[in-house]
Parts: C-alpha cells; structure tokens; sequence
RNA sequence: GCACCAGUAGCUUAGUUGGAUAGAGUGUUCGGCUACGAACCGGAAGGUCGGGGGUUCGAAUCCCUCCUGGUGCACCA
C-alpha cells in the first residue's frame, strides 16, 4: 500500500518538478487519516514556500487522476498530508493480497547468498538460556530471509576446540575414564569442576592448555578423547534444537576449522606481525590487535572465526555473512571483520554482527539460577510446560504435541517481541504467562478463527465495508508488507511478532463484534469469511517466519 | 582509565532515517458470557520519555554535558 502511495505521489512531485522521492508512512492519527506525508516540511525548506502550500499542490496533482482511491485526502495545519482510503481501494488491494502468493509484498530485486551463524553452543556445556535467544533469533532471521526470496546456509558452529576440551579431557585423565565410560552427565558435571580448578591452581590450567595444545596438533588419544565428547553432546543439542524447531544445515565447529589454518596464514601472512612471542594482526589505532597465534603456539577463538570465513568463502562463495550472536563479543567481531576487510578478502558491508542483548534477571545482573549456572534449557522447557499445565485442567489433556508447540509459542513470542539488541529481564512467571501479549494469545486467535472459517465456504469481497471494526481489520491486514520489509532489512524479527499481535488484536475485536454464523445478509457474510480467510493465511505465515507452529487444539 | 550499549507508567516493554495528543502487556479499577470459544472484549486511572542545556516551525529520537546501570578492553570462548 505504501509503495503504492509513493507511486501515485512521485507522479505528481514529477509534474511539479519535485526531484525528491516522496515518503509515505502509517498514520500517527488513525482517527484522522489512514496514511500520511510528511514531506511538505522539507520541500518547503528547499524550495522557500509555504508548507501548506506545497501541500495543497501535491494534493491537487494526485486528486487530478486518483480521486476514487481516497474517502479524502487533505492538508492539516503546518503541513500534514493525510489520506484517507476509499473502501473501493482497500478492497482492490486486499484482493491483490489474496490473490498473490507472498501477498503482494515487494520483494529484494537480488537474490544474495547468506551465510548464517547463530548457534554456538559450547560442546563442554549444557545449552542455556543465552543458547536459545541466538536459536531463536537466528532461525526466524533465516526464515525471513528465504521469505523474501533470499538464499541462506545456517552452520550451528560448535564451539568445539578450544580449551574447555582441554579441560574436559584433563578431568577424564584425572578421573582414569575409558573413552566407553563417557557420559552426558559426567562432561556436564566435569568441565565446571576442572574449570573451577584452574582459576586456583596454575598447574592445572597451564596442563590444560598443553592438553588443548597437543589435541590441535593431533594426539591421536586426544583426538579419540574430543570424538566421543562431540558426538555425546552433539546428540544432546541436536536434541534441544529440535524441540525448538531450529535447523541448520551445517553442523561444523571450531575444530573443523583447524585444517584451513595454513592457508588462511598464507592469506595474511603480510599483515601478520609477532609481537610479545605470538603472532597478531594489527586492526587500527583504536582497537586491540586480533591474536593470530599464542606464544607457546596453539591457535584462539579469533584464528578459528578466520579460518571460518576462509573457509566459507572459498567453498560457498557468500554474499554476506551474519553472525547472531551476544552483544559481548561486539569487540571480537570488530577486530575479525577489520582484519578480513583490510586485506580486501571481504568488504565490511558483508559482513554482519547482529548482537543481541544478554539475557537478564530479574535483579538485572545475567540470568543465573541460585546454583549459579545459567539455567539449562531442559529445565526452562520443562518449567514452561509444568505452568502452563497448571493454568487450565483442559491442558493436561491436550496431546504432547499440541502442548509442546504451545511450549514453543510461549518462549519464542515472549523472546522475540523484545527488540533482539536490548538486554532484557527474564522472569520464568511473566514468561511463561498465557494472558495478554503472549504465544498462546496469538494461537488462541488463529484456532477460533479457523474454527468459524470450518463451516463457512469462501466466496466473494463485496464492496462495502461494515463497521469500524470491519475497517480496522482490513486497513491492519494491509499495512503487512511496512513489518515484514522493516524485520528483513533490519534483520529484526520483533517486527513480526509486533505485526502479528496487532493483527490478532483486531481480529478478537471483529470477530468479537461481528457474528458470522446465522448472518442472512449474503454480501456481509462472504466478506467476512474473505477477510477472515485472508487474515489467517497471514497469520500462519508470519508465525512459520518467528518459528510458531500452530495446534490442532487450544 | 578508555571504549561500546542502555535508562520510557508500579513492573516488563514498543517506538530513535525528527512530525500532530508517547503505544502496548501486566498490575489496580469499573463493565460485559442465554452469544461462531471469556486464554476474550469495552472503559478508567497511571508518563518531568534519567537530569540539565542546545539545534529546529517541530525532539523519546540529533548535538553537548552530567548522573545511574551494564558490558568489553593481548594470548578464554
């Protein structure tokens, strides 16, 4: 609707030999007009005229050849331009939005290969909390992406190389542990314990980062060591990602990274400097240098992420790669992208850090139960499902199925309502809460809409439209295309879930005013199941794009 | 010390390419099930947008300054 308002005006900023291009938003005074320009204020500026009276040309150039598209289009005080749609153009674009498969939303004119990085998780330890925000945020930004036409490769990157390996195999030689005798539960309770170990003992740590050392170079009981462990604790998250419906592709990780070290050396070698015994790469005045390589010879975090992107680039050739990860590393990933874009192997605008804040308390501090780890994402989803069984009695009756996809809906809205780059408070009540701004709220909208639409047979949009509520739903269905295109080009999916609440909103007011079954006006009755009909379809979609599967049941 | 991010209603928050009267949820309060589902709908109260200054016709949004909180700063990831 938007970019068709844009169209009608630049025609007539042509005619009065306006360059600029016009720019039309929702209206801020929905009781006084559906869409509004701002831009007589700064037309007014640049050509030293009145701002009403800009106005009031613009509006007589469009009222020119568009006057049936517009109950009435005006100009307000100091220079507002307000428009407001006629029924015979909110119809004509409902139906346009039917009738397309991707309801008429502008799509990127290319299609670019994204690199997605947005898991993470650190094979040493169980996920958490923080695991599930770069899960969540990073599948719907992926899914968002493959909506707008774009492709997309997702690598969940384990972080499976660095010392907490050193540690954990540390500790099995400590214990005498066979590599049959390995367990979920003994890694989960052994890295903290050695991890603990060597922020007191010096000995320990500097045996652990020997181990870590000898395992890069290949020790082949190492290496037996660190292939149990990836595989035991692989299957596990493989497991949490699949309870939240998160997919990836590729499941590589640090270690793969490994075998690319040689070349991506090579890559740098111009730039590479030794400084205090280890190899860096200097980054610019302001920033610390990257560490290529320690000084008793085994390679960090910032060598992997650079053998990574090598790696990537040379194999996929991407158009850009996005990295959703915690606000925290912001400084690590400033270092890699200046040290990749200033030997020219990739230009900064394609690389991305979406940050996304850390995930708090309710005292502020980062969430961490009273043990003082964060909590595992086992024990949140099962602390979601017990509060939302006790809510209703119905809901113990539901089927596992029904009750984990409302699980879902109950994490991933509370998550992603939340703007992805603020910290935010996490607090397992107002989490789990079904009331109000809430997944259940969303699926409970969808299902009652769906029920009405069972008995009903989808005809015709007539012309007119009924009442406020009517008309609110209508004008909300069409503003989908200003969300979706802000979440894609501002990788934000909090747009989304913002839209979708707002449809659900206006939907309970209609439906809630508006009684379809036993309607004997025919015209009404077969606009309703077509608004109805269309909104839903809308919903489901933008519920696949924040990761929400619907039940069969509420 | 330096750098980055944040501070909006009791609580949790949306809104920052400058636009009209700052928008929600929750909590408080009043009203609505003989109805296609009340996990709902309608109303009320609740705000010095951290403080101060500036730019502008117009500032939560831009600039300066101060306060508060968080985070990061060379061999952890």
């Amino acid at each position: 609707m938007i970019s068709y308002l844009q169209e009608i005006l630049e025609e007539g900023y042509k005619n009065l030999n306006i360059e600029e291009k016009p720019n039309v938003v929702l209206s801020n005074r929905p009781e006084l007009c559906d869409y509004q320009c701002d831009d007589a204020f700064k037309l007014a500026k640049k050509y030293h005229k009145n701002p009403v009276e800009i106005g009031q040309a613009i509006v007589f150039e469009v009222r020119k050849n568009h006057a049936d598209l517009f109950k009435e289009i005006s100009v307000v005080k100091p220079g507002f331009i307000n428009f407001t749609l006629s029924d015979f153009m909110i119809n004509k674009f409902l139906k346009n939005m039917m009738q397309s498969e991707k309801f008429a939303i502008p799509m990127p004119e290319k299609q670019d290969l994204y690199f997605l990085d947005y898991g993470g998780p650190n094979i040493a330890k169980p996920l958490h909390v923080g695991h599930m925000r770069t899960a969540i945020v990073g599948e719907s930004i992926k899914r968002i992406l493959n909506f707008m036409g774009q492709e997309t490769i997702a690598d969940v990157h384990l972080g499976d190389y660095g010392l907490q390996i050193g540690q954990v195999i540390y500790g099995i030689l400590q214990d005498g542990k066979k590599v049959e005798d390995l367990t979920l539960e003994y890694l989960e309770e052994t890295y903290p314990k050695i991890s603990a170990l060597c922020k007191e003992n010096e000995e320990v740590k500097k045996k652990c980062e020997e181990i870590t050392k000898e395992l890069q170079e290949g020790n082949p009981k190492y290496q037996e060591y660190f292939k149990v462990i990836r595989e035991i604790s692989g299957n596990d998250i493989k497991r949490l990602y699949q309870y939240l419906n998160v997919s990836f592709d590729l499941w590589e990780g640090e270690s793969d990274a490994y075998a690319y070290i040689p070349k991506t050396e090579e890559l740098f070698k111009d730039v590479i400097i030794e400084s205090e015994g280890a190899k860096v790469i200097p980054v610019g005045e302001d920033l610390p240098p990257l560490i290529f390589q320690k000084s008793n010879g085994a390679y960090l975090y910032a060598t992997t992420d650079l053998a990574t992107i090598y790696e990537r680039v040379t194999k996929y050739h991407p158009d850009h790669i996005l990295y959703i990860v915690d606000n925290r590393q912001s400084l690590h990933f400033k270092q890699v992208f200046r040290a990749v874009s200033q030997i020219g192997f990739m230009k900064m605008e394609q690389l991305e850090f979406l940050g996304y804040g850390t995930v708090n308390g309710t005292d502020g501090k980062p969430y961490k139960t009273r043990s003082g780890d964060a909590p595992k994402l086992d024990s949140l989803f099962q602390n979601t499902l017990d509060l939302f069984l006790s809510k209703k009695e119905e809901n113990k009756k539901m089927e596992k199925e029904d009750q984990d996809k409302i699980v879902n809906s109950i994490l991933k809205f509370a998550d992603l309502q939340n703007n992805r780059e603020k910290d935010y408070i996490f607090d397992i009540q107002k989490f789990s809460s079904v009331v109000g701004k809430t997944g259940p709220y969303i699926l409970y909208t969808y299902v009652r809409i769906q029920k009405i639409l069972e008995k009903e047979t989808l005809k015709e949009l007539s012309e007119t439209i009924y009442n406020e509520e009517d008309r609110n739903l209508r004008l909300k269905v069409l503003e989908l295309p200003i969300y979706i295109t802000k979440a894609y080009e501002e990788r934000m999916p909090s747009y989304i879930a913002e839209y979708v609440y707002q449809l659900c909103t206006v939907a309970n007011a209609f439906y809630q005013k508006n009684h379809i079954q036993n309607l004997e006006e025919e015209e009404k009755r077969n606009s309703w199941v077509y608004l109805l009909t269309l909104t839903n379809k809308i919903l489901k979609e933008m519920l696949f794009l924040i990761g929400i599967t619907i039940p069969k049941f509420m």
